[in-house]
Formats: structure tokens, C-alpha cells, sequence
DNA sequence: GTAGAATTGAAAATCATTTTCAAAAGCGAC
DNA sequence: GTCGCTTTTGAAAATGATTTTCAATTCTAC
């Protein structure tokens, strides 16, 4: 997991704009997102904004640059969000409201010299996320 | 995460047919197995095993039962195994060769008090795989 | 401008999974 | 056994997210 500590807004030069478009709808929300969401949305206050396969090659390489993250939900649709470039995290997502809380720390990385010297085997990423019900729906 | 402490024995009896099939090949692997592969590996051993919607069938009801449980590897498709009844387990997924080596404890479980603590939130499940590259691959 | 490369998007294809719905099997009552 | 009813089964169709195709549009360099 190379970080690239690249400001967003060197980057944001060299993005299509497609990808450009799709990052900054990012920017302004803080929840997951489905593909189709961001279409939907840009699609609600710009006619001409980008279609749903420009999207999702936007999102990808987003993702490839290290500026999004790809979460995995297990229901059969990808959510996608703004990390800070190069870095990501988990959540705690609630199953009643469907909001999810960004954990600040992940609890993979810290094992991953303990699972080399155990298993031999060297780990190059992960899937967590945690289920259950929030403060407020409880 | 109740446990459901039923042996494999006494709960086969009130098993379907197709389930009962599924669970046999099930109790023959000890890898992770997609619904279509599953049966395949039926139908090519009895021209007559359940077609693929009753296996889509027998795998649901066997994760209900806490039989089998069910793996979500980030592709879009589903990964079924037997476990312990009523238990679950994570991974070490190998990119190269694919294996899985199947870690025994649970890395979630004893987090969850804290996370209630710390966020008021009730944890009922989690989604854990960790991809990288295994010692033989290596 | 002009040629060649990169980007875009509508429509079609893909593919795992779910739904439909009618046939087959199981089952208790008689 | 047979009748009536419930459960199970499976082929075919539907679903739905994502990917692929491919021709049109936009960029870029010269
Ligand atoms: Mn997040
Ligand atoms: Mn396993
Ligand atoms: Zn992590
Ligand atoms: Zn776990």
C-alpha cells in the first residue's frame, strides 16, 4: 500500500473531465456513494454531466490514483468515498439508517508483520467492515 | 451471534434433499467454493443432482442454519464452506494461486465491546478477508 | 487547420443471482 | 392405495450492477 502524497489539487490537472466532475461531488458528501448515485446526482444539477460509464471509469482511476477508496458492502453494489490520498479506512455501518461511522484507525495494518512472521504470507490489502445498529437507531 | 450447537448429524435429517447433496460436497472441500461450482462438481459426479437454483437454495438455508458460511472476496461472487456451527472465520487469500488459508481465530469479536463503548454501537456482524501472497507463491 | 490520440456515452453484452410458475415429490387422512 | 394439500424442485425468464463495444466528439501537438 505505497502512499501518495500528492495535494488533490496537483492532481486534479491531469483528471479527465469526468473524473473531475466526479471528485468534486465526492468532496462535498462525507457518506459511501454507489456509481450510480454519483450519476444520478451530477446528472440532477448539471444536463450534460457525464454518463454512467464515464463515471465508472472515473471512479476507477480515482481509485488507482489513491484519492478514493472502493468499499465493499457485500450486497452486490461497490460504494465509493474521498480518502485522504493514499490512505484508507473502515466503518461501522449501521444496518437500520444505513449510515456509517469512518473509523480513524485500521485494524488490519497492525497485523500484517504478525501474519508474515506466522504465516509466511505477505499481505498486499483487506476487506473489513463491520455491521450492526448506531447510537441513535438503538 | 448465537451459537446453534445442533451436530451436523442430527440437523441433516431435516434437511431437503438438495441441501443435504450440497452439504455432502461441502463436507468434502476445504476450500472456498462458489454456488456454480458447486454444482458443477454435482452434476458432474450424478447426472440427476440438484440443478442450480436449488442450490442457490440449500446454500441460504444452510447459512441460516449456521452450517455453512458465506465469504464476500470483493469479486462479485459469493464463496461458500462449511464451519463449526454457528461460528465463523476469516482468510488469508493468496492473489497468485488463490488458496485460503483459514484463520482460526476471529480478529472482530474481541473488538466489539470497545466499539459499543466507544460509539454506541451495537456490533452484529463484519466482513474480514485479507488478500496478499502466500508462502509458496512468494 | 489537421492528423493522431484520448475521452466520452449510448447501446449491447456479461454474468451472478433472484424470481416465476408449473411440475414433481412428500405426507397425513381416510 | 388414493385424495388433497404442502413442500420442494428446476428450467426459463427477469434483474441489476458492471463491463465492453464502437463510433462520435474533444484534445493536443505540430
Ligand atoms: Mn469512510
Ligand atoms: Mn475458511
Ligand atoms: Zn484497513
Ligand atoms: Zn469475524
Amino acid at each position: 500500500m505505497a502512499k501518495q502524497p500528492q495535494s488533490t489539487v496537483a492532481v486534479n490537472a491531469r483528471l479527465t473531465k469526468g473524473s473531475q466532475k466526479v471528485l468534486q461531488l465526492l468532496e462535498k458528501r462525507n457518506s459511501l456513494s454507489t456509481a450510480q448515485e454519483i450519476h444520478s446526482l451530477l446528472r440532477n444539477e448539471d444536463e450534460s454531466a457525464p454518463g454512467l460509464t464515464t463515471v465508472y471509469r472515473a471512479l476507477e482511476s480515482l481509485v488507482a490514483l489513491g484519492l478514493v477508496q472502493s468499499v465493499e458492502l457485500g450486497d452486490g453494489e461497490k460504494r465509493f468515498e474521498l480518502v485522504t490520498p493514499g490512505e484508507h479506512h473502515h466503518h461501522l455501518v449501521c444496518e437500520r439508517c444505513r449510515e456509517s461511522i469512518h473509523l480513524d484507525q485500521c485494524l488490519v495494518e497492525d497485523l500484517e508483520s504478525a501474519i508474515k512472521t506466522k504465516y509466511g504470507f505477505a499481505v498486499t490489502g483487506h476487506i473489513l467492515e463491520i455491521f450492526g445498529v448506531c447510537k441513535r437507531c438503538k
